[in-house]
Formats: structure tokens, C-alpha cells, sequence
DNA sequence: GTGAAAGCGCTAACAC
DNA sequence: GTGTTAGCGCTTTCAC
């Protein structure tokens, strides 16, 4: 752990430089007005003495940060359950890189956490806020929204369908749960089950809501509840079996859900596709391609999801951001959905 | 997204509790000396005007930040490919918070991002480093080190074996596979395999290490590299099958590999453990749980990895750090490497 | 014990 | 175009 050395000042590249402090600042700030031959000089001392701005005393003046907090509640999200987090982060870092701002992760793990995120967004620390608030009740939203920070939601906040000014990103879970479906249907099949999600997710019910788009009549009997995980899947599945043995077609409302039908549906002797087609959601890689046979399945662009999040909020604090992008929505539009692919595989 | 009210300075409050910013100050950073009547006032003042400091005025002064950031090299390290990561970084985030520290996440996705990394951390926009160095050649150690930050690094870095003052946190991995095989020799098998991960990452090359430790005089031939996938563990499982179908013992370097290997065997007909034992290593829940049969694995204590990293770094930025805590190492151990231990399930 | 005052390093009016 | 100047909100000697 070595001792840091004291950086050079602006004032020291100034003298440098031989210009004012005003210069120099104008020169590193890329601001225009300065006589090329000027700024040269001060490029050139910048880099002899490796300066570097000082953010702290920047950000005291400016009132930017150059900073956007993630915040995501760990335990109740399926956070780190999947890769599904870390992918929307990896896609949210390289936007936020590109635009030089840092990210600062706030998880949180329960009630107590709470306090803690609301008065570090309310004080001021970053210029906006990038939020995952998955759940039906969760305090999170409420309390961003308090703390007064620039916001985008990651997935519909089910408290806000389309009322307030709410800005979030999510993928098409209604649409891709239907066209999930009408597949299976083309396919010849007719007796059609679904397994949920957890319900309080909007995600989940988002889900749902497709599959009853396309099947309104749907025998109740069709559906089980499950909960995104392999043992949920196996649990609903077995379920499903005992109660319709006759089902030829299973809609899982994710991929890792599908994979614990597929052991189950193995297990009790039917073939997949042949007796049952089976169809996931989320096209996570490591998952999807590896169960046996490989799944077909709906795929979200999860990290796109997340650079989006990033782009809105950026665009939001200021005219920096991305404005090169076709992908960029609509200024007025408060969610953005994202388009989803279905991805032919081997189980239906 | 709202816009952001003013906040109350020192100077309000000070005002309002009819002292001078001085005294605000003193009781707001927590030291003594100050007449418990007035401090009392500016308490109420503060909880009255909802003041919180500005960390941009404070770090100009003191020059610390209270934020610490996290490196990782993104597609080079199996980051996002299992939750190891993730694991470790909600250790960390929770350490951190702990001691009312931020969490700055820089993600790496190449030789690009290098330079930008290095820029920032020699910045002095952080008081330290945690960082994710797997690889033989990777660049981000000497990187850091010349930024001149504390660092404390996750998992041993191989470019130095003790002799440097490196701080590191790692598991025991050659400890953990020497249990591994001791187990399976324990079993009375004879015809010990070991799948390696990708042999460039430290943690590979000690349980390889730790496997040849026991397995002393074993036939090359019972050695095959994989690289920490399942698609790794399933090709090298063959290889094996193919060299020595006689074999009765498999120790796979991770729990991933392991899993490709458990398919692979039962579409060879071995049976598992009758036929062929199997041990993996991570005691990653979501892959050994559900492994059929489920999986006998080493555990690694992977949120203790992050949370000690993380502590390991706050002692050495000042004394506030986790003292009451009886984990922590002694201050002159370069590296700190955790216990692990056998969990026994059904695949040996 | 408490207050007054001097900056920390930078940006942004405002002069020149 | 470029320099001068006045703070941004806080901590910290140094008097009292």
C-alpha cells in the first residue's frame, strides 16, 4: 500500500504553461477561445506533469459528479441468482463509460439499507440514479423519488402503468410471452400450459398477461405458479403432469424455470419436443444452450436494457449523451420497451 | 426526474443553532470537546434542516473520499459467467457499507479500458483499490501499482510469490484439493482423474497443484485441462474416458466442470459414484444442488473473500476498520488465504 | 470549549 | 482571447 504522492494543481500548469489558471482550465474543460498555439503550451505542460483534475474540487463548483449510483435490492431481485443483473451492469458500465462517469453500486440487503441509499441519493453524492424495483412493493421507488435524484427504472414499476412521469426500460415481456405462444400454437398444439414467475414481479405477471393474450380461455388447470428457479420449475411442472397429464406444450416464464420442467418432464417419460414442446424466456446462454435438449426460448437484450438505462439517464441530466444513437426513444415516451426475439432451438 | 432543491450547508445549520461553523463541524464529524448543551442544539438543527455534508467540499480538504473501487476484468475473468463474482462483490459492497465507505465499479473489457482505468484510480478520486487479477499476464496489477494506490488484490497474484509487500486474499485452493483427493483415495479409488481449469489462472494451477500432491506418481494421462465451463468439463471428460476408460475418480477444478463432466459419464453409462466418483469445487449453490446427482464439492467461502478484501483494505487506508473483529489476519501477512471445506453430497 | 480565518483546487463571471 | 477575482462547502490551525 503505497503513499500517494501529491498531484500537480492547476495552478501548477499555469506557471508551467506560462497562462492564467482561467486558461489552463478552459484548455483541459475543451471549451473554444483559446489560441491554438496557447493550448498547446498548455497541453504539453499537462502531460509533463501528468495532471490530473481534481473531481472533489470540480464537483464543489459545478455540482456534477460525473457519477450515477446502480441501486439494487440483492436478496429479493434474483440479483445474483442468474447472470441476468450482471449482464444489465456490464451494459450500463460501458455507457456510462463512454460518457466518463463513474458508477457507484449501492445493494442493498433489507429495511435497515433503505435509510441508508435514501440519504446518500438525497445527498447529493451523484447526478442521477439508476434503479431495479422488480417488486410490487417495494420501498425503493418511493424513496428515490423523495430523494429528489434524476431516476430511470430498471422494468416497469408496477405502481406506475403509464400515469406519472416514470421513465424505465424494460423488455417486451407481453409481446414476447405471446409470440412464445402463437409458436407453440403453429406447432399444432393445443393443450398449453404456463409456468409463472413470482406474481409480484411485473416481469412475471407482464408474462402472464401474454400467454392469456393468446390463450383467453385458457383451462386454469394450464397454469402454475413458479418462482424463476430450476427447483420452482420442477415443483410446477409436476404439478401440471398430475393435474394434465394430457398437456403437449409447456410456456416457462424463464429459462432456468424451463430447465427444472425439462428434468421433470425426463423424468416422467415424455420426449421433448415430440410430446411436449417446451419454450423459455430470457435466452441466458450458459443455461439455455446447455439443458438437454437445448431450449427454445425468447431472448431479451438484457445488456441493451442496460445501456439504455444508462443513455436515458444521462441524456436526462444533460445534452451529453449519445444523441449519435438511433436507439434513442422518443424525449416524451416515459417507459421504453425493448423488442424481444424468439430463438428456435431444439424443444420446440 | 425531479429537479434537485438546495441543500442546507454548515453554514445554515451553524446559524441556526446560533454557533459558528466550526462547532457544527466538530460535533457532525463525531470529536470531543464540545458542551454537551450546544451539541445537542446542533443535532437538532441538523435533523430539523435535513442537512448531510457535502463529500465534495469534505474531500477537497481532507483529501479522502470514503469510496473505494473495485477493478475487474470483465470478459477475461469468468466474472459474469458464474456468480462467483457477484458473490464476492456483495462480501465486498457489504464491508464497505459497513464502514460508510462507497463502492465505485470499474469494469475492464480490454487493453482500451486499461488506460482509462489507470487515469482514473492515479486520479486520486478513490482512497483505494480492490482488484480481480486471475490471469498470468495481466496488466492491471502493475497498473494500479504504479497509480500508487492501496490495493488489495482477489486471489493470489502470480507474479508474486511472497516476495513483494502484495496484499491478497485467496482461497486455499491447493489445500482444498489435496482434501478433494484424499477424499476419493479415502473411497479406495485408485484410478484418480483430475479435470484442471484454464492452467493461466493461479487458482487452476494450485488445485492442480494441490491434486499432485497427493497423487504424487499419477499417470499423465489422468490429467486433462478444461477451462472452468461446462463445455470444457464434458470434452475433457471424454478425453479421459477415451485414454482410460478404467478410471473410478474424477476431481474437476470447479463446480461447472464438474457438472459437464457428471453428463458426459452417464452418457458413457458409468455410473455415479458406483462406477466413477465425482468431486468439484466452488460450492456453487444453483450448479452443485442441482446436478444429478447432486454434487460433493469443496466449499470456498466466496462473500468471506470480498468481505475480508474489503476490510483488509479499509485497515490499511486508517485504523477504523472491523478491529473488533477476531478474522482479521495479522498486519504482516502479505496475502490471507481462506479455509475451505469437503461438502459431502451424493457424487462421492 | 468555541470562534475567526485561511485555504483545499477548481470554475465562471467579469474585466481588460 | 486571456487574466483577475470571487466563491463552491468544508476542515483545521490558531487565538481567545
Amino acid at each position: 500500500m503505497t503513499e500517494t504522492a501529491p498531484r500537480p494543481t492547476l495552478e501548477a500548469v499555469a506557471e508551467r504553461a506560462g497562462v492564467s489558471r482561467a486558461t489552463v482550465s478552459r484548455v483541459v474543460n475543451g471549451s473554444h477561445g483559446v489560441r491554438e498555439a496557447l493550448a498547446e503550451r498548455v497541453r504539453r505542460a499537462v502531460e509533463e506533469l501528468g495532471y490530473v483534475p481534481n473531481q472533489a474540487a470540480r464537483s464543489l463548483v459545478t455540482r456534477r459528479h460525473r457519477a450515477v449510483a446502480v441501486v439494487a435490492a440483492e436478496p429479493e431481485t434474483r440479483v445474483f441468482a442468474d447472470p441476468y443483473f450482471a449482464q444489465q451492469l456490464r451494459g450500463i458500465s460501458k455507457e456510462l463509460t463512454a460518457h466518463d462517469n463513474q458508477l457507484v453500486l449501492l445493494l442493498t440487503e433489507g429495511r435497515e439499507d433503505h435509510a441508508r441509499v435514501g440519504r446518500y441519493l438525497a445527498g447529493g453524492h451523484v447526478d442521477g440514479a439508476l434503479v431495479f424495483s422488480l417488486h410490487l412493493d417495494d420501498p425503493l421507488p418511493g424513496l428515490v423519488r423523495s430523494a429528489g435524484v434524476p431516476t430511470v427504472f430498471g422494468g416497469r414499476p408496477d405502481w406506475d402503468d403509464g400515469r406519472g412521469g416514470v421513465v424505465y426500460v424494460d423488455s417486451d415481456n407481453r409481446g414476447g410471452a405471446r409470440s412464445a405462444v402463437h409458436h407453440l400454437a403453429g406447432l399444432g398444439r393445443t393443450r398449453i400450459a404456463h409456468i409463472t414467475g413470482p406474481l409480484d414481479q411485473t416481469s412475471a405477471a407482464d408474462r402472464l398477461a401474454g400467454f392469456r393474450d393468446v390463450r383467453a380461455g385458457a383451462d386454469p388447470g394450464l397454469i402454475a405458479q413458479g418462482d424463476f428457479t430450476p427447483g420452482g420449475g420442477e415443483r410446477a411442472m409436476r404439478e401440471l403432469l398430475d393435474r394434465c397429464p394430457g398437456l403437449d406444450a409447456v410456456f416457462a416464464a424463464n429459462d432456468l424455470t424451463a430447465a427444472g420442467a425439462l428434468r421433470v418432464l425426463r423424468e416422467r417419460g415424455r420426449r421433448v419436443p415430440q410430446d411436449v414442446a417446451v419454450v423459455g424466456f430470457d435466452d441466458m446462454l450458459p443455461v439455455a444452450e446447455q439443458t438437454d435438449p437445448p431450449l427454445t426460448t425468447v431472448r431479451q437484450d438484457i445488456e441493451g436494457m442496460g445501456r439504455l438505462m444508462a443513455r436515458l439517464l444521462l441524456r436526462g441530466l444533460d445534452g451529453t449523451a449519445a444523441d449519435d444513437d438511433t436507439e434513442t426513444p422518443s424525449a416524451t415516451a416515459p417507459g421504453v420497451v425493448l423488442p424481444t426475439t424468439l430463438v428456435h432451438r431444439a424443444t420446440a
